[in-house]
DNA sequence: GATATTAATGCAAGTCGTTTGCGTTTGTCA
DNA sequence: TGACAAACGCAAACGACTTGCATTAATATC
């Protein structure tokens, strides 16, 4: 399994901790992974980048680390999930339909104009899909 | 397989004239379903309203139909995709992250306040996702 | 520092939504 | 009405993800 560097190691043993999850190499090294992406990761891509670590583990550790809230899972027109950090600026997403290329884009950004697709190296935007979730009353009681 | 109602068969032909497909009755009854949902439908809702269909016909029609852009496919955080007449209004979803339930959204109502929760009959938002599809640079050219 | 406890891991197998291959049936058009 | 391509159904495959269970390793306690 690959090393993380030495950078986020204290912080990520701090936030395993805060969550009484046991500091495994598996899981600083996933920690170290996703706060070194530049965009949300799959499962595939983590792993590969994660080297020898099975991939039930992989799953299992983006579960805790959700369920702590330091990873959130992004659901894109693909079949399977991405995942990055949630901490950060409140961003959401650009998508490439044809190759995949995935930018970040600011909350303030978001009129969809012509600077807007200029600034993000996009030609056109064709789509886009906003979905809320939330509790429904029926659930809350 | 059930019978589509009267009411909408003669547009749907058009539909599927106009986007040279063969006008057959699961073509028209699957239509007719979307027609008349009040919500986006996964694969297995519309089977269970469209009755001895077989689930791969289901697949590859709800496909052509968005090749047309006549279905549009909708991606939440569940597993599975669901969908809907991509004509009318435009609007969002909510969906209740407990139970699943799933209400329409208007752009113009989209203000997280109290009174857009009260209308909706949700107890709360917790999160939200806003994705862009477009087509960058790279491959447009 | 050794040891007991409990969580984390790896492996095998299973599940579920979706897709593919292929032979048969059925719309459509001449 | 018959030819032909498109649509269909069935079986099997696929890929993302999950579950069960026995083994291993991190933490707490002595």
């Amino acid at each position: 399994m690959n090393k993380p560097c030495n950078q986020h190691i204290a912080e990520s043993k701090e936030q395993l901790k805060a969550g009484s999850l046991k500091i495994t190499s598996a899981r600083l090294t996933l920690l170290d992974i996703l706060k070194h992406a530049k965009k949300p990761l799959s499962i595939k891509e983590i792993s590969l980048r994660l080297g020898e670590v099975d991939l039930v583990t992989l799953y299992r550790n983006v579960e805790s680390l959700q369920n702590l809230g330091i990873v959130k899972q992004i659901n894109l027109k693909d079949r399977q999930a991405y995942y990055e950090l949630s901490g950060g600026e409140h961003h959401h997403h650009l998508i490439c339909t044809n190759c995949g290329k995935l930018e970040d884009v600011q909350v303030e950004e978001i009129k969809l104009n012509k600077t807007f697709l200029k600034n993000h190296g996009f030609a056109k935007v064709t789509d886009h899909s906003l979905e809320f979730f939330g509790i429904c009353k029926n659930c809350d009681r």
